[in-house]
Parts: structure tokens; C-alpha cells; sequence
DNA sequence: AAAAAGCTTTGCGTTAAGGCAAATTGAGCA
DNA sequence: TGCTCAATTTGCCTTAACGCAAAGCTTTTT
């Protein structure tokens, strides 16, 4: 069965015993979502831990003026919780959507905080866990405080198109979503994408884009603000 | 003893039996401070715990070009980590700083794990208190995100002043530092205390400033982006 | 194949945020 | 008391970041 592999594989619960690993395979609650499913709301109590089976899950803040903030997506393997799963009153602080069809397992905190409790090693990858989402939190923080808009987006094409380095690829980001991931607007990504261009750091047109000269966009990407 | 005291009362430490606590308590590390003493920068390898026996301590991001974002500052009781103290290779992403004369008790990864290993609560609870810092850098992301200047330091002014609201107090935080809690300039923060002044929403001169209408403040808090 | 829907691109005007520098005022100290 | 230094305040000017709306392409649907 698919569940107690990625058990097995995961860095967090891989530390359980297998009995243990048979046991919270036994407690999870798996669903499947179609796309662009809203698994929660900002908001909610939402008390669930999961792990992704398959698809992609990504968490969204939204602004009362119809506003997105991208934080991250989720896929396979993949662990995440709500706040409310450790602080009860805590409501969510993302909206969860699934992007494409999903399957996921879910916990309730009740089911599996016993396991927890016993399990101080797993418990602390856990701890190990939140870190790494920390630092991405950390990470946004820095680029909204100090970086123009243009850094941002410079760092957010290194890393969604650093692999593909000087090939046309396919631009599979519509200028929405870059928008949503960086906190600006289509305009100003647009904006920014030629301007890139003109100083040759990419190329680009309607439907195609490659990175031309890396070095360049590291640069952008480096400017502060002040 | 100051320390075991500090742990009885922790929420996190207080789930130790007393023979670890006792044995937790003979590990730490103390250290004082002087006033505005850097304990750790941005960037440093620095794979410790604390708890914050006097004094506080201020978590503060610093871009290349100068300017500052405060995070958060911790007071007698509260407890922190560096980044390294949970991901072996990860750097600091704050500088620790100590605003005033100040004493913390530290331990180091390799003293503290066995007994997190061991003991499962206290590794659930640390997980909690790291949802709290995550609600932190949660707020923060939004609020740089979504609001402009001014809504964030009508919230700033909430929070800060919001006991002695009707009263004159003294201006306890220079523009500088409530500029850097907000991600903005020291100028940007006078002349947006003037213009809420000017809405009637706070009283302020060059030494003295007074909430004067807290709906009129919450008015500006609410206000978003776009 | 035509039409509709969804993206992308761009011109134009506006506002928020910031930078610099000079003037002003307090607070602490010689 | 008078002086020094740090913090505040403000005028003036610049730039970054938008917002809107009109085109212009692609992709999907009918």
C-alpha cells in the first residue's frame, strides 16, 4: 500500500517503529480533491496534519481586496499541518488548494498526538521540519522588507527556471501566478520581464522564455532597497 | 536558584520531571550582556537554545544597505533558538541583540537533544512555541504583503500604546525603531503620526503622543492594499 | 472554422514611499 | 548656564509600484 511507503520514506515518520508506522496508517484519513479544490480557508480550525500522496497543494494568503500571496506548494511526500493541530484556538493562517488533482493523508491532532508524546524523536523531526518552513517564512520576510519588486521576481525565475539555463522552455507561470508568488501584480511582472530583456539578462515572448545570461539576473536579484 | 525556577514556570521546560530539570539546569550555559551587545549576526553557525533570565533581547534582520527590520523581542522567561540548534547546517537568519543589561541561560544542541529524544511533551511543546514565532512571521509576511505603511504602524501603535489609551505618555520608541518594526523609514513613520494626528486619531508632539480615537486607528489598521 | 475565453502586452496617468538636507528642539553634560 | 549631540520635523523632489483600459495573441469551446 502507497501510505505505509511514504511512511517509510519520510523523514519525520520514518522514525517510528514499523508497528507503529502499521498503526498510524491505520488512523489516517485519506482524500482525494479534484482540482483547484479549497482544502481550507484562512481562518478555519483546521486541527489536521498530512502528508501529500499526489498532486500538488499550495498555501495562499488572500487580501480582502482580492489580493494573493503564494507561500508554497506542496507535493508528494510532502508533510504540512495546520496551526490548530498544536494550538487548539489557533485558526489557519493559509488557505490550502489543491492545484491539480490531489490525494492526501490526513491526522487529527487527537489521533496522533499520542504517538507524539511517545515518540520523542519523531516529535523532533517534526521540530526539524517547521524549521525549514520557517526559513522560507524567514526568506519572505527579507524579500518583502528590503527587495524591490524586481529582485523578487529575478529569485523567483532563478529558481523555478534555473534548471532549463540558456534553453527556450515553455513559460508555464501565467503572469498571475508570478505576481501571486513575488506580492505584486501581472503589470508590473510583465513590466519587469522585458525589462529584464532589454538588458539581456532573459529572453522572451508570448509563450516562451529562456534565461540568457544568469549572472545578470543574479545581480537584479541581489539589489536592495535603501 | 533563579534558573530552575525559570524552567518550573516554563511551558515548555515545566513538563520535566524534577531530577531533569535539576539535570537540565547544570548544563546551561550563562552569560550577561551589556547593553546592545550583538550575541549572534545574520548568517552565523550558532546551534543553541536560550531562555531569557533578565533583560531583553531583539531579533532583527539587517539588509546590505542598512536598513533594519525588528522581529520580535523576548523578555525574563521566554525562550529562543537558533536556526543550527534544530538543522546542523543552517545559519542564523536574525542577529540577537540585547537592548538592555541582560542574562540568558543557553544550552547547546548535543546537551539538549537526548533529553528532547526522550522526552516526547517537552519536544511537543517546543513544537508549539514554534507555532507562535510561525503566527509571528506569519502576521509580519501579510502585513508587508498586503498593507500599506501606514496600516502597519497604526497596528504598531495599537499594540505598543494600546494600554494607556486617552492618556499622554511619553514617545518610549524613537522613529527609528518603530520604522524599523514596520519596514519603513524614519521619516515615512513622522509624517504618518502627523497625519493621523491631523484625522484626529492620536494627539503628538515632539515628546508626547496619546491615542485619542482608537476606532479611527483601527480604521487605518484595517485598511489594505490594491 | 468561428467565436469565446483567457492571457499577455503596453500606453498613460496616479499614488505611495522614499531620500536629502536644512531647521528645530530636547536631554544630558561640562 | 551654555554647549553638544541625538532625535524630530518638514519642504522639496524622485522613483517604484500601481491601476485602468485598450489592444493583441493563443487556446479552448462550440
Amino acid at each position: 500500500m502507497a501510505l505505509s511507503h511514504l511512511l517509510l520514506q519520510n523523514p519525520v515518520f520514518s522514525y517510528l517503529s514499523e508497528d507503529e508506522r502499521n498503526n498510524l496508517a491505520e488512523l489516517a484519513i485519506s482524500r482525494k480533491y479534484p482540482k483547484n479544490h479549497w482544502i481550507s480557508h484562512h481562518g478555519d480550525h483546521w486541527p489536521y496534519l498530512f502528508i501529500v500522496e499526489s498532486g500538488s497543494i499550495t498555501a495562499v494568503k488572500e487580501s480582502s481586496e482580492g489580493r494573493r500571496l503564494i507561500l508554497f506548494t506542496m507535493k508528494s511526500g510532502e508533510v504540512f499541518w495546520g496551526m490548530g493541530f498544536f494550538q487548539t484556538q489557533m485558526p489557519m493562517q493559509v488557505a490550502l488548494i489543491s492545484k491539480r488533482k490531489s490525494e492526501v493523508h490526513l491526522w487529527s491532532q487527537e489521533s496522533l498526538m499520542p504517538i507524539l508524546f511517545q515518540n520523542g524523536r519523531v516529535s523532533w523531526e517534526l521540530a526539524r521540519l517547521m524549521i525549514e518552513r520557517m526559513k522560507l517564512a524567514s526568506d519572505m520576510v527579507e524579500g518583502l522588507a528590503f527587495q524591490p519588486v524586481a529582485g523578487r521576481l529575478a529569485g523567483l525565475i532563478l529558481s523555478h527556471y534555473g534548471d532549463s539555463m540558456g534553453d527556450y522552455t515553455r513559460r508555464d507561470l501565467t503572469l498571475d501566478e508570478m505576481a501571486a508568488r513575488i506580492g505584486s501584480t501581472r503589470e508590473m511582472v510583465c513590466r519587469l520581464l522585458y525589462r529584464f530583456s532589454d538588458d539581456g539578462a532573459v529572453q522572451i515572448n508570448r509563450t516562451e522564455f529562456m534565461i540568457s545570461d544568469q549572472e545578470k539576473l543574479e545581480g537584479f536579484a541581489r539589489k536592495v532597497k535603501g
